[in-house]
DNA sequence: TAAACATTTCGATGAATATAGAAATGTTAT
DNA sequence: ATAACATTTCTATATTCATCGAAATGTTTA
């Protein structure tokens, strides 16, 4: 029960929303998240290693960059559960609409220097 | 959004998912459940309105006593996306095993007064 | 090697939350 | 009516949590 908790608790949180509703755009770099969130680098680093722990997501090393990911590939009933879910939900909302337009122009290349 | 955020908080307690789970198998009463949980009513009734809230569970009042269901025919695509997930769930943990089979012999008028 | 950069970890702070007990509310039964 | 009972609301407390800035870590580039 205690990893479904862990999982919940991840997922409600506003800040979490936005950044798994961006990472099933594409893969991101703490920068490119924290550009669009307009949140301090810990914040947003603190953020992406809960869902990391809850197992919602992980990373991989790219040279100074890490890059984060939707973990699709899980083998948690409970992550390949709400992850589907989670992709039909909040298209619609107003706040999700406007990160994933911001996305659109946010390269770290331009954004982090 | 703000309406999913409210679920997933009051699905990321070890307390309101026992509450949950034990009225997927039927509804019940505040001491019931008080019971069953080893916590202050006044605990369990806050509970209780933290899920009614997200709209989860609904109450009927039933003379001294309110009964509490899951709510099934809600309208909202989040909570029948979720609820049928959470069935399927937790089935093989330990304490919900256990409080299930507390319920068995926990009714109103033997546990409340 | 040294400077610049991306990210994480640490320390502090204010807000949210789980909990319990007491008081309040409303119902039932004597 | 009054006592007993189920539940909710109120008050207080201890813990958890989101947030930030600063320091630490590790990589790249000049």
């Amino acid at each position: 029960m205690d990893s479904l908790i862990k999982i919940f608790k991840a997922l409600g949180d506003k800040s979490r929303l936005r950044i798994l509703k961006m990472l099933q755009i594409r893969q991101l770099c703490v920068c490119e998240m924290t550009t669009v969130l307009g949140l301090a680098t810990s914040t947003v680093s603190n953020h992406l290693s809960i869902l990391k722990e809850a197992g919602l997501i992980f990373d991989i090393k790219d040279g100074k960059w890490v890059d984060y990911s939707i973990n699709t590939q899980s083998s948690s009933l409970f992550i390949t559960g709400l992850l589907p879910l989670l992709s039909f939900w909040l298209n619609d909302d107003e706040q999700i609409q406007m990160d994933a337009e911001k996305l659109k122009t946010a390269y770290r290349n331009e954004l982090c220097r």
